[in-house]
RNA sequence: GGGCCCGUGGUGUAGAUGGAUAACAUAUCGGCCUGUCAAGCCGAAGAUCGCGGGUUCAAGUCCCGUCGGGCCCGCCA
């Protein structure tokens, strides 16, 4: 940095009576007349600059002239700041540089919005300014603290014997998952490329291919609406290792995790290893597979108790093979009958019938059910005072707590209370920002049953290999056979998922058959997959973190948004290019493409 | 494809039930000011209330449409 000989940021108390040149943004300007003061910033910190027109006027009259965001070059001696006067909030805060002369290297409008100041921006501007938006110290240390967790990645996996290999962009489309972003070919009319969804395949065949372990700082595009978590275009740790079972893979990971979470951030890891779900028992006990386990409040079955007893919604749905389930919300025993209303509204978004609610009233009001005012209750009054008792026993609830069932089928039952859960935890202050609880889930069903298509479907993907034990199952009944996939779960998203894969053809073509792909179609999509197998492959597996969503997480940031430089917004548009945009004709036909709008 | 929320000087907001000069903070511009660090004090300028249409004597406010942004459902192997 020819330009300047210091960082904003580095200046200490023993480089008094150094000349040093800075240059940066003016960050903010403070004019007494007489004296003018600039707080010059650069990506490493700020350092006050003192004009003093007795020691330069030219000086002076160009700070007379700077406003904020303007570019400057400033050549001045670095003193110790008179005793009273350090800054404790500025790393550079024990020094300043007197100015003895100063050029503007290029002068700025005002800016649209704040930038010395992390204050709240409609995020339409500050995505069409994005540039400014990402001298904002926000967006500055999200970055940072990205690049700084990439590296980590790089230099752990290098040291474990990875190495990282790029994959192409243009690729093949396979009509399998998520929507495709195609890239028409201009020498071969009428066919077109697609951006990998992931480096899937060919992270597969970097394993035949020999090199065992390998990894990717991958983009991904996926032509899907977006969500605060999910945007058309995200990146990856692609990650594949060969000779390895999924003990192996899920090891590495939760080191890496780990030592990221604790060397790079300043949050907290709740689980040390991390802890462990089968599919299962995620849905039996959250209702989900994605739990967020920084707070408790299971879901506690209690179809038994509702089997038949006098409330007919309980009674009638577990009689027609659905499930009672429910929560205790502890302390929100004096909700009102408005708030219990709102959460009603909840679960019904999610096709719940209605809330069953129980609320036990705060200590010192009457003990014993059956006694006048022990519980408020939507349903109690049609049961027995021991099956009231055998419900609160049985979801532990105390004096003050607030008991919520759903009674459905298993699957809206677990969705409707999964989604109450995440509400409540929230309205409860249950989710620590500071804290990560990292969790795997394995034991996934291999397939599920798509009711539409009337079909099987892969839980992962279709080269997931099943449990070794239950490949049997396959032919007999699919629906118990387990895959070798693990999900790695965080506060309630899904941050990783990855699996043991199928490497024996016999064993891929029958996958193939149980879902219901032909030969045919199967060659045609994937021959060279399968094709690849038959020459030597190595029994392989791997995983594929999502980099924005863990910084995110990292970062204590709402979305993943606020972790990329260039995002898009909801509608897939870049506000500051304007993209996408219109082509000119003549690009259209060097495409052989025309247009049917 | 669908539901909900938002759009008012450059920025962030206020403007119940429609009522006359659209308010506040901050930024901007000018003046004063030699120890501030969110500098201070004085003054000025700055808004066809996203856009289009409608209801009404009267619309920032109510209605319809549209554009942009966000959250969510569907979707995301």
């Amino acid at each position: 940095m020819s330009l300047k000989t210091h960082t904003c940021g580095q200046l200490r108390p023993e480089h008094a009576d150094q000349t040093v040149t800075l240059a940066g943004w003016v960050h903010r300007r403070r004019d007494h007349g007489g004296l003018i003061f600039i707080d010059l910033r650069d990506r490493w910190g700020i350092t006050q600059v003192v004009f003093n027109p007795d020691i330069s006027t030219e000086a002076h009259k160009v700070a007379h002239d700077l406003r904020v965001e303007y570019v400057v070059k400033v050549t001045g001696n670095v003193r110790r700041r008179p005793p009273g006067l350090e800054n404790p909030d500025l790393a550079t805060g024990e020094i300043e540089v007197l100015a003895e002369e100063a050029e503007i290297l290029n002068p700025a409008k005002t800016p649209p919005f704040y930038i010395n100041e992390d204050s709240p921006v409609e995020e339409a501007l500050r995505l069409r300014y994005r540039y400014l938006d990402l001298r904002r110290q926000r967006m500055q240390r999200n970055l940072i603290l990205r690049h700084r967790v990439i590296k980590f990645i790089r230099d752990f996996l290098s040291d474990e014997g990875f190495i990282e290999i790029e994959t192409p962009i243009l690729f093949k489309s396979t009509p399998e998952g998520a929507r495709d972003y195609l890239v028409p070919s201009r020498l071969h009319p009428g066919k077109f490329y697609a951006l990998p969804q992931s480096p899937q395949q060919l992270k597969q065949l970097l394993m035949v291919a020999g090199y065992e372990r390998y990894f990717q700082i991958a983009r991904c595009f996926r032509d899907e609406d977006q969500r605060g978590d999910r945007q058309p275009e995200f990146t990856q740790l692609d990650l594949e290792m060969s000779f390895v079972d999924r003990e192996d893979v899920m090891d590495l990971i939760e080191r890496l995790f780990t030592a990221i979470v604790e060397q790079v951030s300043d949050k907290k890891l709740l689980f040390k290893p991390f802890r462990r779900l089968s599919y299962y028992e995620a849905m039996d006990r959250f209702g989900t597979d994605r739990p967020d386990l920084r707070f408790g409040m299971e879901l506690v079955d209690i179809s038994d108790i509702a089997a038949g007893c006098g409330f007919r919604v309980f009674a009638e749905t577990v009689a027609g093979g659905g499930v009672v389930k429910g929560l205790n919300a502890s302390g929100c025993g004096g909700y009102s009958r408005k708030q219990i209303d709102e959460l009603t509204d909840l679960v019904k978004k999610f096709e719940a019938k209605g809330l069953a609610w129980l609320a036990l009233p705060a200590p010192g009001g009457a003990a014993q059910v059956g006694e006048e005012g022990a519980v408020r209750s939507s349903f109690a009054k049609f049961l027995s005072d021991e099956q009231v008792q055998a419900i609160i026993d049985r979801l532990d609830g105390k004096p003050g707590d607030l008991l919520l069932f759903v009674a459905d089928r298993p699957e809206i039952a677990n969705e409707a209370l999964s989604r109450l859960r995440g509400t409540l935890g929230e309205r409860l202050g249950l989710r620590d920002p500071n804290v990560l609880a990292l969790c795997w889930v394995i034991d996934f069903p291999f397939v599920t049953w798509n009711e539409e298509e009337q079909r099987w479907d892969p839980s992962h993907h279709l080269f997931t290999a099943p449990m070794d034990e239950d490949i049997p199952l396959l032919d007999t009944d699919p629906a118990r056979a387990r895959g070798q996939q693990y999900d790695l779960v965080c506060n309630g998203y899904e941050i990783a998922g990855g699996s043991i894969r199928i490497h024996r053809r016999e064993l891929q073509e029958k996958v193939f058959n149980l879902i219901g792909l032909e030969m045919e179609d199967a060659k045609q999509q994937f021959g060279h997959m399968l094709e690849a197998f038959e020459y030597g492959t190595p029994p392989h597996g791997g995983i594929a973190p999502g980099i924005d969503r863990f910084v995110m997480l990292l970062a204590g940031e709402p979305n993943i948004r606020e972790v990329i430089a260039f995002p898009k917004t909801q509608s897939a548009a870049d506000l500051m290019a304007g993209a996408p945009s219109p082509v000119s004709p003549e690009q259209l036909k060097e495409l052989h493409l025309k247009l049917d709008l």
